[in-house]
DNA sequence: GTCTATAGCCAGATAGAC
DNA sequence: GTCTATCTGGCTATAGAC
């Protein structure tokens, strides 16, 4: 049940062949900021993953901004699906939390060469202009489902509680990249179970 | 006792004014690549913050990679600096570990506006060419610190420990800064200690 | 050792033919 | 709607006078 569940990123890298040029010039930004950062990548760079010649690009999007905005919609969209999925395939909220996280560490390779998907883009955008409001929301997503999580098994703290157990992946996704050992994610992620199972 | 140990960074903030140019510039790229990261900061910027003309950077850097290395190696001595100053502060390792939290939790209202600067470093540096290799050394020094600490408490578990008491800090300075929300810090900083305090 | 001026490059963005 | 050619600005790095 756990296997049809995706991470975000999987389904734009997955079709990334023949749609309309717009998703088509999404879904390249999605793999080029992820793999090399906002900054590093180029219009050029995205255009030529998509396919596209770089003059055409201005027509579905005015600035770079705009790429980056439509490429943090694309990564709620999937968060959401992804969260959803696991809502559906179990009915005990400390199943769903291990899940997510099981889901999450078993991007462990990727992590370790290229970060959290979301917890790098959010570094990033913080640092830029109009960041923060972009940035915020993305992050939401898994904490607000983690927090309904901890409040159906009834706890008092759920937001403390679902805080943390972001905190704790984001945080070893961090380690994970710095010290380039996909191993740290696949053990945290059995701490964190164990830690699950022996809340209330 | 706690009150005279300094955050890294702290002291090239305080003494950028009058030395050898070098430590200037040096002093000046840390600020400035901690507010606004690796990519976005020119070496314009770190000339002018440090009173140095552009061109005379070049006498003390190759290139602008050579400032970055300059500015990793600095955090690595403020750092040790930091986690020696605890523990001569501090006989206990549980008492050693929670004021390393608590310190990195005083900074949270420059994480809520800049981030962590080792983790948003790191991060950076994890995306640029020789990256990984001076990331992993400064990220290193609190992990292999809080690893002592916890061998010290007798822990057989003491290295899966401190990569969760960094992570907890990392993950949560990430969405302090995420959030724009210092609050997040001193919560989390609370919780650790209690768990600390669980520990056999 | 210090600083001014500028070379050389490359990015984001635009003009305008088709 | 599509694409080529190009403009413009800003950045790293250098040349060379003092």
């Amino acid at each position: 049940m756990t296997d049809s569940i995706q991470v975000p990123g999987a389904a734009a890298r997955a079709d990334a062949g023949q749609q309309g040029k717009r998703e088509r010039l999404v879904a390249a930004a999605l793999e080029m900021l992820y793999q090399q950062g906002i900054e590093k990548t180029t219009l050029a760079d995205i255009a030529a993953a998509a396919g596209v010649p770089l003059g055409n690009v201005y027509y579905y999007f005015k600035t770079k901004n705009d790429i980056v905005q439509a490429v943090v919609e694309s990564h709620i969209v999937e968060a959401r699906a992804m969260l959803a999925a696991i809502e559906a395939a179990h009915d005990d909220p400390r199943d769903r939390l291990k899940t997510l996280f099981g889901v999450l560490a078993g991007q462990g390779e990727l992590v370790a060469r290229y970060g959290c998907p979301h917890g790098t883009l959010c570094l990033e955008l913080d640092k830029r202009a109009d960041g923060p409001a972009l940035a915020a929301p993305l992050m939401r997503e898994p904490v607000d489902w983690a927090e309904r999580q901890f409040q159906a098994m009834g706890r008092a703290d759920a937001r403390d509680l679902a805080i943390e157990v972001i905190a704790r992946y984001q945080g070893t996704a961090l380690l994970t990249t710095t010290f380039r050992d996909p191993e740290l994610m696949a053990r945290e992620s059995v701490r964190v179970a164990d830690w699950i199972d022996t809340l209330g």
